[in-house]
DNA sequence: CCTTTTAGGAAACATTCGTTTCCAAATCAA
DNA sequence: TTGATTTGGAAACGAATGTTTCCTAAAAGG
């Protein structure tokens, strides 16, 4: 089922929830239509299950990379770096659910909005509360505003993804990521 | 025939192509299926429109904000206010329908896809230009990589507009734009 | 090996959408 | 005022899409 659904992201990530058609999910996963309906009650619902799933798989791995390192700084250079890579090559070019689903907000259900919207607000905390943890243990400068910064590598993480969609090689997104820790030098 | 592109800009902007269907365009253009077709071949058509409407308004508005200014900097961070106002509140929410196309590029045609590429480079470019122009006049550090610096810039732009989808005030805005600066600080 | 269960997948159906056709109403020009 | 032109907008049509139904084939279990 995992299989079935990552299939079913690239669809969903590289053409968005209206450009993608059933008869694209259903060769992407392998499933007859009778298998599908028989796994899922309808499109929405192939798409709420792979929003879940990609969140959960995202958050799990950036977290991953972020616990590997110690200081602040270092947690937030990996972090940029995760997106770096993320938003290069043909990994890039298929794109990033949540930001292509945050393009399409006005069309989706409240249901979907919200996830997100969530999935929006962790990834933004992480970066505020990885400031904060850099200005605590010094290896961040006090002086800066945890916030306003947080939003700015925000917007530069969501750039990437957008960026990211018309083809760019991982070693200029990597030197993106490098001069956006400017951004808290 | 502007005022009803500038209708049409509003839907394609908050559905994207695949969102938006004929039903709300002639509602939104306040033009009868008869003299939709009569003014326009087809959909795709009305697309293409709306897209040259919507990427010639923005670069005539763009470059009057920073033909205004002076050196390379302030000509920077007008672009940068430019791009953050125009992220903000509903506007904001309404969303750039060239980052919202940039999504769905797996999805549009050759010309369409081209045209979105285009409008993507001639700001990026932009950016490089201008950030060489303050590094000339003095009012920029040499030292900086044009390329790089222009990249996480423009990163930062197209993060503004994923972000502002969601609905951001102007003021968060602002600070954002005022802290990219540190960019080129 | 046989029975039960599951999946494949085509066909049918319903809905939505994009486009064409057609005619009445409105507008414009002489 | 009349004739010509343009627009409105409903209906029809064709196509695409999502969903349901149904039956065969394959797989699984006893």
């Amino acid at each position: 089922m995992d299989t079935a659904l990552s299939k079913a992201l690239v669809v969903f990530s590289e053409r968005g929830y209206h450009g993608a058609s059933l008869a694209e999910l259903r060769a992407a996963m392998k499933l007859a239509t009778g298998s599908l309906y028989k796994a899922f009650a309808d499109k929405r619902a192939i798409f709420l299950a792979t929003l879940d799933h990609y969140i959960a798989r995202r958050d799990r791995q950036l977290r991953e990379r972020v616990d590997a390192q110690h200081s602040g700084r270092d947690k937030l250079e990996a972090l940029l770096q995760f997106y770096a890579e993320s938003a290069s090559d043909s990994e890039g070019r298929r794109g990033c659910l949540v930001v292509t689903s945050a393009t399409e907000l006005a069309t989706l259900d409240a249901e979907a909005a919200a996830k997100v919207r969530a999935a929006l607000r962790r990834v933004e905390t992480l970066l505020r509360d990885l400031i904060r943890l850099g200005q605590a243990d010094g290896s961040i400068r006090a002086e800066l505003d945890a916030e306003i910064v947080a939003g700015a590598l925000f917007c530069v993480i969501q750039g990437l993804r957008v960026v990211g969609k018309t083809g760019r090689a991982k070693r200029e997104m990597t030197s993106v990521a490098k001069q956006a820790a400017a951004l808290f030098a």
